[in-house]
DNA sequence: TTCCCGCAGT
DNA sequence: ACTGCGGGAA
């Protein structure tokens, strides 16, 4: 009982692992220009677009966006639909996270005074950060997380040391192997691994991996990686049409059902199948979700 | 097709 | 524990 999970996992010489990290890291890593600050606020925009964004996507979105909204309280007094439709104009994706940054910043102003929580558990408590972006943004812009845990890290400790796929066992593996103190560059260097040396198809000699030596899937040639659950079709699907109304709403500032239903589906007929009923629930759902007002008839994107 | 530095609501 | 959430690029 006393036995930690995942403590069996790991070498003996912890600290020869640590160290071959890190030197592999600060000898070369890409360059990201969320690496070069320790503003709180630009590391979390850098980490609520990097969410579900490949990196090199991410890069010129950060620079308008911060650009836009140079500080937290620039964004917590920008309008939603102007946040929401930044968004959609960069094609970041999930518009939910759009609205969390903008409700985070407005957190940060009005419950915290303009300042930044600066622990994972405070952190936590922002809208849209979850034990991930929590520790991410404590150890890049504090220095002061835990290890963080996503799919890369995951996928590291899953075949370099046998970490069962098991997210306690990944936690607690993750936090022995981190030095002490050290968050900021580890966690970095630990996502840098997986993002250059152990992405889903392994580049071990290509990247130099430090880890060679004590690695369990390099040894056995065996690189299976912890399983990714696989998302439906996107095409045709119900986050395509939302993705599509916010776009064009984001276009047209404001539109009538029936002039918005055709613009989102080709196929849209008022009575039909995809018709008014079909659109009304569509953008009920936006509404609810704190995306699009529906007053009279008429879609916006939301205001406040 | 699959991947990509998760989170909130229920 | 389970489900919904966007969209470009490899």
């Amino acid at each position: 009982m006393s036995e930690q999970a995942g403590d069996d996992h790991l070498p003996n010489d912890v600290p020869a692992v640590q160290t071959a990290l890190v030197e592999w890291y600060e000898a070369d890593h890409r360059d990201y220009p969320w690496r070069q600050t320790d503003d709180p606020y630009e590391i979390l925009v850098s980490e609520v677009m990097s969410q579900q964004t490949q990196l090199d996507r991410v890069v010129a979105a950060w620079e308008d966006f911060l650009e836009q909204w140079p500080t937290v309280a620039d964004l917590a007094a920008a309008d939603r639909g102007d946040v929401v439709g930044f968004w959609t104009d960069h094609s970041l994706g999930y518009n939910n996270r759009a609205k969390y940054l903008h409700e985070a910043a407005r957190q940060v102003v009005e419950d915290h005074d303009g300042q930044w929580p600066r622990d994972p558990d405070g952190l936590s408590e922002l809208m849209g950060v979850g034990p991930y972006t929590a520790n991410a943004v404590a150890s890049f812009a504090f220095n002061n997380g835990n290890a963080v845990v996503d799919t890369n890290v995951k996928r590291v400790l899953y075949r370099a040391f046998d970490v069962p796929d098991d997210d306690s066992a990944f936690e607690e593996t993750a936090q022995r192997l981190m030095p002490e103190g050290r968050s900021e560059v580890w966690n970095n260097a630990i996502m840098e691994l997986g993002g250059v040396a152990c992405e889903k198809t392994p580049d071990c000699d290509g990247a130099q991996c430090p880890w060679r030596e004590w690695c369990s899937a390099y040894q056995s040639g065996d690189f299976t990686a912890p399983d990714v659950p696989t998302q439906p079709t996107f095409e045709g699907s119900r986050r395509q049409m939302r993705g599509r109304v916010i776009s064009v709403l984001n276009e047209y500032d404001e539109l009538a059902l029936d002039e918005l239903g055709p613009r989102v589906r080709v196929d849209y007929a008022p009575e039909g199948e995809y018709g008014r009923e079909w659109l009304r629930g569509l953008l009920s759902d936006l509404d609810d979700d704190g995306l699009v007002t529906l007053t009279d008839g008429v879609a916006t994107l939301s205001r406040t």
